[in-house]
RNA sequence: GCUGCAAAACGUUCUAUCGCUGCUUUGGCCUACGGCUAAAGCGGAGGAAAGUCCGGGCAACAUAGAGCAUCCUGCUUCCUAACGGGAAGGCGCCCGCAUCGGGCGACAGCAAGUGCCACAGAAAAUAAACCGCCUGCAAAGGUAAGGGUGAAAACGUGAGGUAAGAGCUCACGGCUUUUCCGGGCGAUCGGGAUCGCGGUAAACCUCAGGAGUUGAAAAACCAAAUAGGUCACGAAAGUGGGGCGGCUCGCUCCCUGCCUUGAGUAAUCAGGGCCGUCGUGAUGGGUAGGUUGUUUAAGCCUGUCAGCAAUGACAGGACCAGAUUAAUGAUAGAAAUUGCCAUUCGGCAAUACAGAACCCGGCUUACAGAUUUGCUGCUGAU
RNA sequence: GCUCCCGUAGUUCAAUGGAUAGAAUUAUGGUUUCCGGUACCAUCGAUAUGAGUUCGAAUCUCGUCGGGAGCA
């Protein structure tokens, strides 16, 4: 339900090579999604990475503290904004999320944007 | 009591819900070595994990011995696995309340050789001679006491000496080479004799000691899939394409790939060599994946003994991070500390620097707050 | 994770250890022109940072900060 096991993480170099190579992307400032639709290779609809540029962040601390907040977030809405919509319509994605914004937002509102991308994500799916 | 400096040790805590990750136990499923899954229990960042500046362990490769080159280090003794680290001491410099305390020191050798010393100044290193002093009719010679300089002027002061002068000689003093006596394991200190007197080695260099190279993306192992390499066997029957003769086969022209040599800035050109189909098996290598390496260690805590100390020996105890696109989190509540407002209840805000990646020993750098000890200063009481 | 290199005016580059750190360009002001441009003249503007060696440091040495490159 709210789990974040690993098989739900994206951890294939070819895959990720693929997906940056050959996925359509959009913009949900503070973030920039990546996604690509695959075969029937994986056991769950999504597999997702998260990235923190390292250029704009020098501190690792900085770094870890955001890609906490944002898996944070999408453990916690994935289940009734993506899955669903996923299964219904009985597609797979491979998906990326990096993290673009210059300050370190609050966890509110990583959730609220988070929220608002995933909705913006099935409704690309639709097309 | 306050403030400053130094050293040592610390560097937020608790509860609930939802998660991530490692191990153990129990249950379930499977092709039962093992894998998957569910529940419970026990754990899960640091003093610097950082910078990657030193030193080791470990691994692979290399390795007769010696020399040269390159790089690093440079007072002594000790500690240590080792170190450019540490402890104790010697010497020099700086500061202070000055026989004491604190801080800093790339602290071997310019008396091996070579080089450099701007500007100013007569002169910046074989001493020379512009003014000056002395001898001399002059030519010339002697001399370095005095001369605005400069970071630095041939050791400083005084006396003797002389035509004038000069370590030329003597006394005292400074630095220094060699050596003797005494103290000390030694650096070195005290005293005597002797040689010498610009600075610079973070200038080249000399001397002494040391360094094989590369780093877990090292390295070892595992079973699969894919393409190609090599070898063996077999099939087909001449095999890139065209033409000619032809049973096999042979000849000629053109195309393409790879390797190599030469010319050219290059495109390219010329010469030489090799291969061109299919299947099976073996073999070694590469790619992606997994396991090991990998967390029990020159480690940590407590005590006793030895030592001025760094540290060592012995005894006892606890052992509990281990990810790999990379975990250690989110939310809510309470507490603690600090600051501000209020000065009774309280309210608001903040809680640093920063995130393990093979492991250790150091160094350096960042840091809110707070504890202990020592010292300096100010103030109050006795 | 490991290794190496580089930081000079706003910009591009110079500078044996020797002093006001130089040149081009930019900026500002002036001369010339009816005005602008060009030209000429003048001015402003810098050794990344903190120490050390030295009489003297952009240069030599060490630490820190920043930037870049390589190893796959």
């Amino acid at each position: 339900m709210y789990t974040f096991k690993k098989e739900e993480r994206l951890c294939n170099k070819k895959l990720i090579d693929e997906l940056f190579h050959n996925g359509s992307s959009f913009l949900c400032y503070p973030f920039k999604a990546s996604w690509l639709l695959v075969g029937d290779v994986q056991q769950v609809p999504a597999q997702i990475l998260f990235s923190v540029s390292k250029r704009r962040y020098k501190r690792a601390v900085d770094r870890n503290l955001i890609k906490r907040r944002m898996r944070e977030a999408y453990r916690l809405s994935k289940q009734q904004q993506l899955y669903e919509q996923l299964n219904a319509a009985d597609k797979k994605i491979v998906l990326s999320v990096g993290y673009i914004g210059k300050e370190i937002a609050p966890y509110e509102l990583i959730e609220k944007k988070m929220l608002k991308l995933l909705v913006q994500l099935s409704a690309e799916l639709v097309k």
